[in-house]
RNA sequence: GGAGGAUUACCCAAGUGGCUUAAGGGAACGGUCUUGAAAACCGUCAGGCGGGUUCUGCUCGCGCGUGGGUUCAAAUCCCACAUCCUCCUCCA
């Protein structure tokens, strides 16, 4: 959430800065002409309640006195009457700034590519040439319907599209990916999280996905009353409940910068994404994610995004993935984010970069929804700032393990990082059928 | 899912409508004393958010789990919800 006060100040600025996300300048307008109402309004209540105040403290000490005091009852009376009416309309005007602010995406930084779409992200830097075969490699998808550890069909039978098996060596390499980026992460200094998958609207309302991305997740219903959903949600991210962890607590500041990991299966209905990679494991109702979220002081963000990306990038690094590292544009950054670089993977069956993970620096804009704010050596309270990333996307580390490590007689090598995750497997072949 | 009980500061806890500007104790922090420490004694210790402002100060409002309500006036009375505890039921 962006501060009402900053906005004020400086309204030129934030349209010009929200322009470049979409945001016409008229819903600004609006917004601060709310504010200006709703601060009259609690300067008019206040007032009246100070004299009621004063006037309660003297019929306090009239009884005591055992004197009338009826006169300055009735005449309070009429005031109370009006404080209602004037509260009323403070919570109304209150609600309604709070529903236009709720809504506004993070200001952009500075450096970031100004543009209305993915088009103009900015490729940063490349690792590594792009992986060559002297013949024609496969889709991922292909490679794990042959060798039998992807199984598509039964899982659109069990529980639709976008849904998959793995099984035998795939499930292993599943897990051996998700296993060897936790442990990597921990001794990179973040601490492992389990953390719920189903979380309250608060939750999802303080990383930001509510209230405007109710339509990508899914939430749980009463099932005596599906009409009525519950207050909860599956997590589309660990980002959520890793960041609500810190929601309204203050931290000590001498804690600062915190890291922490998670796995996670992460939940999406893909609203709006019907016909886009409609195969493979890159676009799935579920998938599993290793999660990283920082916890900093705002000076320390910037430098702390850096370290964030550096940490993923070590990852595809050890496995051997060729990826590049790109900075998204104003508008294809995500809501909450001042600036996000994507890590794209190479997919050479699909001739192209991939994205894997997404770091981002959310500046103080999740900090002030969910109240996350530390205590600094001066006595005072600040909010934080936070940042995520994702260490890795554990289903398309898996999809490009298998593409860019294929052998010409369809069997996969095994990154030498994995080997000792893979209980000391070297190659993948072909499963033996189950049924 | 059912029945009871609870929720006040870092911890324990008093407080059943107006002299509560929320008692008291412990912890913590500062000081006196001491070579140093302990003890004793003295002091500080109810957070924070919001409004106004001539702006690092002053002032007003709100704050006793959360949200409503009653009242001239609510920690205190009423309603709803959340969380925790005990018991029953169910359960990996």
């Amino acid at each position: 959430m962006l501060d009402i006060k900053v906005i004020r100040k400086n309204l030129a600025w934030a349209k010009e800065k929200l322009a470049t996300r979409g945001i016409k300048a008229a819903k600004l307008d609006q917004l601060v002409e709310i504010d200006a109402k709703r601060r009259q309004a609690i300067s008019e209540s206040e007032q009246l309640k100070a004299q009621r105040n004063d006037a309660s403290a003297a019929i306090a000490a009239a009884k005591r006195q055992k004197q009338d005091a009826s006169a300055a009852i009735a005449a309070m009376r009429t005031v109370g009457g009006k404080i209602k009416q004037l509260d009323a309309a403070i919570s109304e005007l209150a609600s309604q700034q709070q529903d236009l602010l709720l809504r506004l995406p993070n200001f952009p930084a500075d450096s970031d590519p100004i543009g209305p779409d993915e088009s103009y992200n900015e490729e940063v830097r490349k690792w590594h040439e792009t992986t060559t075969f002297n013949f024609k490699p496969l889709a991922h998808w292909d490679l794990g319907t042959k060798l039998d550890i992807l199984d598509w069909d039964r899982a659109a039978k069990v529980s639709g599209a976008r849904f998959v098996y793995y099984k035998g060596a795939g499930a292993l390499l599943e897990r051996a990916v998700f296993n060897f980026f936790l442990d990597e992460n921990t001794k990179a200094g973040y601490t492992e999280i389990i953390p719920p998958y189903l979380v309250n609207d608060h939750s999802m309302q303080g990383t930001g996905q509510f209230p405007k991305f109710r339509e990508d997740v899914y939430t749980i219903v009463d099932n005596d009353d599906p009409d009525k959903p519950l207050d909860l949600t599956l997590i589309p991210t660990a980002e959520v409940p890793l960041v609500n962890y810190f929601r309204n607590e203050i931290i000590h500041g001498e804690k600062l910068p915190i890291n922490v990991t998670a796995l996670s299966p992460a939940f999406r209905s893909e609203a709006g994404s019907a016909g886009r990679d409609t195969r493979g494991l890159i676009r799935m109702h579920e998938f599993r994610k290793v999660e990283m979220v920082k916890v900093c002081r705002p000076e320390e963000s910037w430098n702390e995004l850096d370290k964030l990306i550096h940490n993923a990038e070590h990852l595809l690094q050890k496995l051997g993935l060729p990826y590049h590292v790109v900075a998204l544009s104003t508008g294809d950054a995500s809501f909450t984010s001042a600036k996000t670089f994507d890590l794209e993977v190479w997919m050479p069956a699909q001739d192209k970069y991939r994205e894997i993970s997404s770091c981002s620096n959310c500046t103080d804009f999740q900090a002030r929804r969910a109240q996350i704010r530390y205590r600094d050596d001066d006595g005072k309270l600040h909010l934080a700032h936070t940042l995520n990333g994702s260490g890795l996307a554990v289903g398309r580390t898996v999809a490009a393990i298998l593409e860019n490590y294929q052998n010409q007689d369809g069997t996969i090598t095994v990154p030498e990082a994995l080997v000792p995750y893979m209980n000391g497997m070297t190659k993948i072949v072909k499963e033996t059928s189950l049924i």
